[in-house]
DNA sequence: TACAATGTATGATATTTGTCATAGATAAAA
DNA sequence: TTTTATCTATGACAAATATCATACATTGTA
């Protein structure tokens, strides 16, 4: 079994602040978990009873609506941490995390988390900061969906996308979505999502190659997401 | 000059958890403030030294749009605290703070708060718990902006407004908007807001005082802002 | 391989929402 | 008080987006 001392994916989040015998700590704890494509991670509304730290895969963290609509809110990958939002605060899951391909994960229990929250000033200021960041997006999604037309928020999703994931030896972005999940994304119908990949790549800013996508223009899709 | 120690705000919110020494610490080192209706308290890409504690007054949280709309994320009130997410996350302030009507302010330097953060546990965690609830709020309003029609955003927005400002002495929600700010609450055109809120006063679901909304059948609106 | 299920694509049309124009109401200022 | 500016309201119309229908492509699987 792996060990967190040794593991390189910590680098990326609030766990590199940890000490050696917290890392000890954390690894004599913790269980590895793997999570298949479709599979949830978490599930909106249930309690939760520690922190997950993905090692590898991807996935999307999404919201049910009212009307039964799934909103993405987030896409997440190797390096991001999970859950410490429900931790804190004491409530339940707000969103789902499924994994869009197959995940491995490592799991540390809440009372460790907790723990060396009170002990650890730097580890406990890295998670506000982690949550911070967060908000600051949100805020900042908030207001673009709100204000932007379905064309625009498509542009800045594709942008958002290649930045998170990067791209393959063919320059496509690097995540394999259905044309309902970037619907659900940009929050619009399918067939309007459809549609306007369809115009943008008739208009040269982008290329479809299947179910992957690659962005040919990326200043003129800059231009798009703010409103050109 | 009123004393932390006394400040009867305090109970709602995270400086409750404060010991005596960091009361007195924060009181000797606060700053009072009057920021008058209009007037800016946070201002969206400043730099931001300090925590803001709000002891009455009521006022909005709002981003402006490369389109240079305005979209307003958040309402505030008395007992609320500003600016702990930026002094966090070490990042500019993200959102505009302006009053809707005449505020006082209390400032605490950021290095108090910092310092305090790294003694004082509960602190830390009411903080974060603070965020973390913003967060799930903020994730929410995502969802509803990108999938919820106009109307229904609206119905939700009443029903929001009334639970954080409460009503006046005619049963009118106690704060004071024009329709252009109801429109960038919601996202939508300010001529979209006036004929939604005509149509609800129509069927009864609402009735209109001037500027002051008052909510006549709870349950319908609940029903509106549920698609129904 | 062949079948079923799911995903992608596009046209036709309905609905929602935004924009422009205009008029009256209200509030602020001279 | 009178004037001016801002806010509210509503109609007419345009643009954006959703919905429904249908066809084809792709994927998974018996």
């Amino acid at each position: 079994m792996s060990n967190c001392r040794q593991c390189i994916i910590k680098r990326f989040n609030a766990l590199k602040t940890l000490t050696q015998e917290e890392l000890e700590k954390f690894s004599d704890h913790k269980t590895t978990l793997v999570i298949k494509k479709g599979e949830n991670l978490l599930t909106e509304g249930n309690a939760i009873n520690g922190l997950y730290c993905i090692r590898d895969g991807k996935g999307k963290m999404t919201k049910l609506n009212t009307n039964g609509k799934e909103q993405i809110i987030k896409f997440i990958k190797g390096g991001d941490i999970l859950g410490h939002r429900s931790i804190l605060s004491e409530e339940l899951v707000g969103l789902n995390a499924i994994a869009l391909e197959d995940m491995h994960v490592c799991f540390i229990p809440k009372g460790d988390i907790l723990e060396t929250i009170k002990e650890n000033a730097n580890f406990s200021l890295d998670l506000m900061r982690n949550i911070s960041q967060q908000l600051n997006d949100a805020n900042t999604s908030i207001s673009q969906m709100a204000q932007k037309p379905v064309k625009d928020r498509l542009a800045e999703t594709l942008i958002y996308l290649e930045e998170i994931f990067g791209v393959d030896n063919e320059a496509c972005i690097d995540v394999i979505l259905t044309r309902e999940e970037i619907a659900n994304t940009i929050g619009t119908a399918t067939e309007s999502a459809i549609r306007l990949l369809s115009n943008l790549k008739k208009d040269r800013v982008i290329d479809l190659i299947g179910k992957k996508i690659k962005i040919i223009n990326k200043s003129a899709l800059k231009n798009i997401s703010e409103g050109y």
